[in-house]
DNA sequence: GTATCTGCAAAACTTTTGCAGTACC
DNA sequence: GGTACTGCAAAAGTTTTGCAGATAC
C-alpha cells in the first residue's frame, strides 16, 4: 500500500483543520513508514530526525488525535507498551502478541466476522475489532514453557 | 461461581510461595468480589477498608503478579483505564467496551473458537483470547453518532 | 537462620492539559 | 484579524523498582 502525505493533509483540510509545519512532518512520517508499528514516540523521533521540522510530543499526540477524528488513522494496544498507529485504510488485520517476549504476528480479520456478527447482535455494540491485540505465547515461548 | 480464599492461598503455597498477612487480605478480596471488575486500585482500597490488614500498592501488584504466575488469575485491559483482574477459572468470556462512554458488556467466547483455531494454525501462537477487550460503540453512543 | 516478602519512596512510562505566544487562512 | 495550533512545562494515572527492615517457614 502506498499513500502520499498530501492525501492525509488534504483530508485534514477538508475537515476544516489547518495545515501546519508540524502536521506536515507527522503526516510525512506516517505516509513513509505506515507499514511499521508506529508509536507516538517513534513518530516524534522520526520527525526530530528530519531536517526541517520539529514537533513537541503534545503536538504529535494532538495531530494523531486529529487524524483519528478524521477517520484516517486508528490506534491499537499491543501488549503493555505504547499504542501503535495504523492508517485506517489498512486496518484490516489483527495482531497477536506474545505475552512473554513481545513478538507479534498479523492475521487477517476474515474468519472472525461470524463471531463479530454474533457479538453485535448479542450486545448491540458496533464493534471495532482491531483496537486491541490478542495475546498469547509465540511458538518459541510456548515450547520453552512446556 | 464461588471460591474460598484458602483455595488461592493453598495454590500459592504449593508453588513454594509464602502465605503472608498481605496475601491473605488480597486473596480474601478477590475471593469475595471476583464477580466485579477488580482493579489493582480497587483491591487496594478494599484491603485498606478491612479491619486487620493493610497492604501497600506495590505489594498488591506483586501479589497479583504471583497469582498470575500461578495461573490463578488473569488480567485484561478494558479501554484506556487500569487493568482488571479475574479468576482464571472464570475467564471464559470476553469484554466489549464502548470507546466513547466506557460502558461494558460481556460475551461468551463460544463462536470465536473457529477463528482462534485458524489463528493458532496460521501463526503458531497459543492464544489467550481474553487479555484485551474488543472496543466499539455501545448502542446508545452509536445512535448518537449517526 | 535465611530466603522471601513488605512498606516506603521514588521513578518509569505513556498520555493529557493549561497557558501564553505563534502562525495559518 | 481572529481562531486554531504550537511549544513548554507540569500533571495525571498506572505500574515498576531499589532498598532496608520484617516475617514466614
Amino acid at each position: 500500500m502506498h499513500i502520499e502525505p498530501e492525501t492525509l493533509l488534504k483530508a485534514l483540510r477538508s475537515q476544516g483543520l489547518r495545515i501546519t509545519r508540524a502536521r506536515r512532518a507527522v503526516c510525512a512520517v506516517i505516509a513513509e513508514r505506515h507499514d511499521e508499528h508506529l508509536t507516538a514516540a517513534s513518530i516524534l523521533a522520526a520527525v526530530a530526525a528530519g531536517d526541517n521540522a520539529r514537533a513537541d510530543q503534545s503536538t504529535v499526540y494532538r495531530t494523531l488525535d486529529a487524524l483519528e477524528q478524521a477517520d484516517l488513522l486508528v490506534h491499537s494496544h499491543l501488549g503493555h507498551g505504547p499504542a501503535v498507529y495504523h492508517l485506517a485504510a489498512e486496518a484490516e488485520h489483527q495482531h497477536v502478541v506474545c505475552r512473554r517476549c513481545g513478538a507479534t504476528a498479523s492475521v487477517p480479520t476474515t474468519g472472525i466476522s461470524d463471531w463479530l456478527e454474533q457479538l453485535e447482535v448479542a450486545t448491540g455494540f458496533v464493534v471495532d475489532p482491531t483496537h486491541f491485540a490478542v495475546t498469547g505465547l509465540c511458538p518459541r515461548c510456548a515450547a520453552e514453557s512446556s
